[in-house]
DNA sequence: TTAACATTTGAACACTTGTTCATGTATTAA
DNA sequence: TTAATACATGAACAAGTGTTCAAATGTTAA
């Protein structure tokens, strides 16, 4: 339990998991849009598919990253609401 | 966001809000629920505090320690079905 | 088959985090 | 007021985390 919060504590991993929200992304599109490095992305993305919060497909050469669980959204919505109560 | 959750990535930071969320309990009793020092606990308490996740009341020479939002059961109900998927 | 591309992996390093220990502060009982 | 109790705080230290860099792996295009 606190492991998996524990992995939704990292702004990176945040901005990876809402790209991913959006559409599938390869390794290197992520790396582009979080502004980190292929290999930063890919650490952070074994760590995810460790929570099977992201899975992978292959399409040629590429991995195509795919949210696993959506219902990430509805706890990241939740947890907004309770930091709008913070103000 | 991240650091909301990263508050919640300590397993005793949850072993005492698991506490508190049964009841109220000063410092002392919480150390002693939970298996750590004063200190340590009292460190804690400033961390979930700072997330608006606890707050206290003086009563006496204590200060008694009370959960400040319920959703955190919620979250965790939530958190807890999706980690049993991933058998 | 070979070269190039896409990603992963492991080691190294700086940085962060949680605990302990000693000390400080607040409150009440004597 | 003083001593004792309850808790907070700060520094210090060990352990954990995220990044970079270099090298390894797997896949396809030439």
């Amino acid at each position: 339990m606190a492991q998996f919060f524990g992995v939704l504590g990292d702004a990176n991993r945040w901005r990876i998991l809402s790209a991913l929200a959006v559409q599938d992304l390869r390794v290197s599109e992520l790396a582009d849009l979080v502004g980190m490095s292929d290999s930063a992305v890919s650490h952070q993305l074994r760590v995810l598919k460790g929570q099977h919060l992201v899975r992978y497909r292959r399409e040629g050469r590429y991995r195509v990253y795919t949210l696993k669980d959506h219902h990430i959204l509805t706890l990241y919505r939740e947890v907004s609401e309770h930091l709008d109560e913070d103000l």
